[in-house]
DNA sequence: GTTCGCGCTTGATCTGGGTCAAAGATATAT
DNA sequence: ATATATCTTTGACCCAGATCAAGCGCGAAC
C-alpha cells in the first residue's frame, strides 16, 4: 500500500485542478484558467471492481487517473469480454463532443479520479485552443497505443502478449517513480491475471502458465504473484518482440 | 438501417479538394479556407502494392484518400505483419503536429490521394479553430474504430472476423454508391485474401476457407473471386457477433 | 493457341492456446 | 484457529486455426 500512497504525493504536486497538467503540458494555462478549471472540479473514488460507467450512458463529466487503474472493456452478449483501453495515473477519461460513453470505464483497483463537469469543460476548450490542441495530442497518442495493440492482439504468441504488457507496466509504473533504467526494475503488478486475460485476448489459464514460464526462463522474478523484478529490461522487449523501443501504450 | 441512409446522403455530396469536407463538414469552410486549401493542395496517384509512406520517414503532407485503399500497416523483424487502420475514400491520413509517419501507409489497391503540404495546413489549422476541432472528431472516430477492431482481434473467432470485415465493407461501400436499402448489399471485395488475413490476424487460408463456409451456409453470394452479394445485412451482423448495429469501423 | 504467374481453394496434419477440473495460497470474516 | 472466498497454479485433453502441400482458374505475355 505504501505505492498508493507514493503514487498520491507524486501526483498531489500538480495534478491539483487540470487534468491536462497530468500530462506536463499545462504549464500553458494561465491563472484564470486554472480558477475556471478549480470551480468545476470534483473527486470520485472507486473500489477496485467498481464500474465508473457504463457503456451507453450519458457522460456528464471528463476527467483523469489519479491514483489506481481503470480499464476501458467491451463486452459481447455472450459474456466475452476486450479491454481496449488501459488508465493509469495521469491518463484522461472522457470524450468532450460526444454524449455517451462508448465503452464501459472500470475500476481495475481503487481509483481516484479527479473530474469536471463535462459541458463547463467543453465551454473552456472551446476558449483556450491551446487545451483543444492537447487534446488533439492526448488523442492521437492513445489512437497510437490502440494501434500498437492491435499488433499484440492479432500477431503476437501468448508469451509475447506477457511480455510486452509487463514492459508497458513496468515502463509507465517507473516513470512515475522516477525509477529504473540502471537496468533492474521493481514494481508491483497492479491487475488480477484474469484482468491481464482480458487485456490480453487470452484465458487467465494461459495467462499463469506463460508468467510463470517467463519466471522459470529469469526473464521476471516473482515474489508472492504480484511484486515483480525485472533485471534485464532489454531482455524483456526481446521476448515481447519490440524491435528497439517499441511499445509506447498508454 | 435508416442509420446506413443518413451516411450514404451524408458521404454522397462531394470530395473536390477540402480533406476534411470528405466527411461532410466543411460546410464550416468558408471560401476563403478552401482558396488557401486549393493552393496547397496536390493529387497522387499510386498502384496497387506501392508504399505510400515508409514508418519513420518524414511525413510532409496530409490529406485523404479520394478512391481505392491504403492501409496502415505494421511488421515486426520476423516479418508478421498487422494492418492496423484500413483506410477508404474519404478517410484522412496523416498527423498534423507529428513528424514522422508511425505506420507504413500501403496502397491496397490503386490508388488516388489528395494531399496537403503539412505546413501550412497546420497554419490552417491554427488560424480555424472548427478545423481542428474537426480534426480531433475525425481522431476520435478513429480511435473508436481501433477499439472496436481490438475486440476483433482478441475475442472473435475466424468466421466472425470475417463477417466483421465483410459488415464493415459493405456498410462502406454502399454507402458510397447510394446502393442497398433493399436489404441486398451488392459490392467488389477491394481486398485479396491476403490483405484480409493481415487486417484479420488470420492466414490467407483461414480467411478462404471461412469465406467459403460463409457462401455454402447462404450468409454472403459470390461471383467470381471478389463480387459479393449480402441477401440479408442482419444476418451477416449476427455472425460477426454484433450486437445491434456496432462496428462503426472507418 | 500455350505458358507463365498470381490469386485462390482445398486437403492433410500439427500445435498453441482453450477448456475442464482439481487443488494450493492468501486474505478476510467468524 | 477455523471457515469462506478469491486469486492462482497446474495437469489432462481437445480443437480452431496454423502450417505444409498440391492443384485450380484466369488473365497477361509470348
Amino acid at each position: 500500500m505504501n505505492k498508493l500512497k507514493d503514487d498520491i504525493l507524486h501526483l498531489s504536486q500538480d495534478c491539483g485542478n487540470c487534468p491536462i497538467r497530468h500530462r506536463a503540458v499545462c504549464a500553458r494555462c494561465d491563472s484564470d484558467e486554472l480558477e475556471r478549471l478549480d470551480q468545476i472540479k470534483y473527486y470520485r473514488s472507486f473500489e477496485a471492481g467498481q464500474t465508473v460507467i457504463w457503456s451507453g450512458d450519458r457522460m456528464e463529466f471528463v476527467g483523469s487517473v489519479v491514483s489506481g487503474i481503470a480499464s476501458l472493456t467491451q463486452t459481447m452478449e455472450d459474456g466475452r469480454t476486450q479491454m481496449v483501453g488501459l488508465l493509469l495515473p495521469s491518463d484522461f477519461v472522457g470524450r468532450p463532443g460526444r454524449e455517451s460513453a462508448a465503452y464501459d470505464v472500470v475500476a481495475t483497483t481503487d481509483l481516484v479520479m479527479c473530474c469536471f463537469r463535462k459541458k463547463p469543460f467543453e465551454q473552456l476548450m472551446v476558449d483556450t485552443p491551446h487545451v483543444a490542441q492537447r487534446l488533439l495530442e492526448m488523442t492521437l497518442d492513445e489512437l497510437d497505443a490502440a494501434r500498437e495493440w492491435m499488433l499484440v492482439l492479432g500477431r503476437k504468441t501468448a508469451r509475447e502478449k506477457i511480455a510486452s504488457l509487463l514492459s508497458i507496466i513496468a515502463r509507465r509504473d517507473a516513470s512515475l517513480k522516477l525509477q529504473g533504467m540502471q537496468g533492474q526494475l521493481v514494481f508491483d503488478l497492479p491487475l488480477t491475471r484474469e484482468a491481464m486475460a482480458d487485456y490480453l485476448g487470452l484465458t487467465l489459464e494461459t495467462v499463469s502458465r506463460q508468467v510463470s514460464a517467463l519466471k522459470r526462463d529469469g526473464v521476471i522474478q516473482l515474489e508472492g504473484k504480484r511484486h515483480i523484478t525485472i533485471p534485464d529490461f532489454a531482455r524483456l522487449l526481446e521476448e515481447a518482440g519490440d524491435d528497439g523501443d517499441g511499445g509506447i501504450m498508454v
